[in-house]
DNA sequence: TTCTCAATAT
DNA sequence: AATATTGAGA
């Protein structure tokens, strides 16, 4: 037989980041006790600016802790328990089921690990569920991927517009507010043209060198974007909340890991962002990639 | 059911 | 500005 087919999958996988590497970056300066103390009473969180500079906020614990990162105990396939998280804020919980969940924040990492997903999906199987699966995010829903993708698609129209002709930057369609994110990733060439058929499972791929060189590499002609912040800088530690307990009883996985059963996924972490003092809550997925 | 897309909401 | 939500049609 071949060397394989799926010569191109093991390579991605060998992408990925192990378990072991999915720690380093933000755990976990952070004590038992202290973790223990944002359920009480203050809760610091790191917002991290795209400078790099890490910005210590103090949280109000006027919210109840987050819904996600339960660890699924039980084939119970209630979303949460609803054992004490309702019960935090002011008059009245609400149903565990309809509880809000944060926003989620795409980053750069994410975005990535989303484009990656798509392009070895081939575009005919990259629909959300899929992707979903695929990422394997602790956190991710159907609809935050559905939601990205159908932003990502609109992106990748407008990139296939302004192929050639003269060329002004500015394809001012109106939409357009999210383009620095995709920008952020390199675009698979095969996106870019036509619909392909289910069969290039065999893409003419990128050497992992080049994967893992995701540096500022603005796809051609493009606006700069600025440098994508590193997360693990020693004088600002990123505080991480060990949420991450939460053990994946995610469904059965459809998508068939061949050979290793990799299991990566990403923390999570919740910040508040203080918004012209209006404060939301917002959830950041940590990528697992450095790269 | 899930997908996709446009419009709209937060 | 960036995501989420909704609603209609497939």
């Amino acid at each position: 037989m071949r060397e394989d087919e799926s010569n191109w999958f093991s390579k991605w996988e060998e992408q990925l980041p192990s378990p072991d590497e999915l720690m380093p970056l933000s755990q976990t300066l952070i004590t038992p006790h202290l973790a223990v103390a944002f359920d009480i009473t203050n809760n610091p969180v790191i917002n991290t600016s795209p400078g790099g500079v890490a910005t210590l906020q103090v949280q109000h614990s006027l919210q109840p802790p987050p819904p996600l990162s339960m660890p699924l105990q039980s084939p119970n396939s209630g979303e949460f328990d609803s054992s004490e998280l309702g019960g935090g804020g002011a008059a009245g919980d609400e149903p565990a089921r309809t509880l809000k969940r944060p926003r989620l924040v795409w980053t750069p990492q994410l975005h990535k690990r989303f484009v990656d997903a798509v392009a070895h999906l081939g575009i005919k199987n990259a629909v959300p569920k899929t992707i979903m699966q695929l990422m394997s995010v602790d956190g991710l829903t159907r609809e935050n991927v559905a939601s990205h993708l159908q932003k990502y698609r609109l992106y990748l129209k407008r990139m296939q517009g302004l192929s050639g002709s003269g060329g002004g930057s500015h394809a001012s369609s109106g939409d357009a507010a999210t383009d620095h994110l995709f920008a952020s990733s390199p675009v698979p060439a095969h996106f870019l043209h036509q619909g392909r058929s289910n069969s290039e499972h065999f893409l003419p791929f990128v050497p992992v060198s080049a994967l893992q060189q995701q540096q500022m590499v603005a796809v051609a002609g493009h606006p700069q974007y600025r440098h994508v912040p590193h997360f693990g800088s020693p004088s600002n530690a990123q505080f991480e909340h060990p949420f991450m307990a939460r053990q994946p009883h995610q469904q059965q996985q459809q998508v068939h890991r061949m050979g290793t059963p990799v299991q990566n996924t990403l923390q999570s972490s919740y910040i508040e962002d203080l918004e012209s003092g209006n404060a939301r809550k917002v959830l950041t997925l940590f990528p697992t990639g450095n790269d």
